[in-house]
DNA sequence: GTCTATAGCGGGATAGAC
DNA sequence: GTCTATCCCGCTATAGAC
């Protein structure tokens, strides 16, 4: 049985749409009332702060990407399924031409942001970055993946890729490129 | 003889900066003006709107990598080199661990910025895309790099990295990674 | 070309009724 | 919890003196 969701985590939903769009800075409480059908005052019940906001969007988004790792942990999945979960949301934000990623859209505006966002978003960063890290060394240990260079340095420049496939695309309004592009990160895997 | 520049390069200096800083949307004429000691109301002599701004910018921006990419033609450098000038500004912007890369800071804001900024920003990116493909053909051509995929999928593969990296930079608050990074990146073409 | 002064808007935020 | 009403602020932008 499905319930609409309470008004709390439907303020999160759209003022995370609209952060993706837009970045922070540039959406405003009169967005999220007009969207959700309030009054603007209406929502400083819930988030106080626009920085209250903002803080709860971040820990959600890094609770959020180490929940669905821990779930494709206890797949019992290939290394390279699990590189393609990993793959997946990034490459869904990449084919949308217009949307950022939460962490890198952050990362991007980080010095004008409240500092309880940007310790969450490197929370974020530091999530996605241990457990890919741990599957690479596990991977190549395993003889199932191919690279030459420190797994943590891989993690990085795979992050780095993902992150920036995504800015490609919106100065493209086209992501033909990613599919490619992807399959070009598993060759420098071995794959 | 060195000649203080005019006001409107002043202008355009500082406000490259605070883009670079801050994005677009988060810094304004009053932020110039108390860094150039004038009043903001002056400003709008030289650029009447900040879309006027920000199209200078976007295009200032867009000429000098094209005059970049083409002075590095004339200096008969080897592949080698000229990749690494082509990096260069990039890893100068992720060991700063604060500034953005104009393009790429132009790519996150891109939905928020007036259009002549979208499409210069546009302009940019096609500008070092198609150089990185060319020289990236012609290395391959003349046996001194390695690599599988198309020259133009291996150009959007670089470009996204060392976009990716400046952000990644930007949330460790560390660039330790970088050098391994480009060594990794170099290696992918036979380095 | 720079100044003062001000218009006009939209932002975040609060008070108090319901 | 949501409303109306309001406050204060900073923003872009303009008018007109110098």
């Amino acid at each position: 049985m499905i319930q609409s969701p309470d008004t709390r985590t439907q303020i999160l939903d759209i003022a995370e749409h609209l952060l993706q769009l837009r970045g922070f800075n540039a959406f405003s409480y009169q967005d999220i009332a007009n969207e959700l059908g309030i009054r603007k005052a209406s929502l400083h019940y819930h988030f106080p702060s626009k920085a209250d906001l903002g803080a709860a969007l971040a820990e959600r988004h890094a609770n959020r990407a180490l929940a669905a790792l821990q779930s494709v942990d206890e797949l019992n999945l290939t290394v390279w399924q699990q590189l393609d979960a990993f793959f997946k949301p990034f490459i869904e934000l990449a084919n949308s031409c217009e949307l950022m990623c939460v962490g890198g859209v952050m990362a991007s505006e980080y010095s004008t942001l409240p500092p309880p966002m940007q310790n969450r978003m490197k929370e974020f960063f530091a999530i996605i970055h241990t457990w890919l890290t741990r599957v690479l060394t596990q991977g190549r240990a395993s003889g199932q993946l191919y690279f030459g260079a420190e797994p943590t340095i891989k993690a990085d420049t795979i992050i780095a890729t993902l992150e920036g496939s995504i800015l490609i695309a919106k100065t493209r309004q086209n992501a033909d490129f990613i599919d490619p592009l992807i399959q070009d990160i598993k060759a420098s895997l071995g794959g």
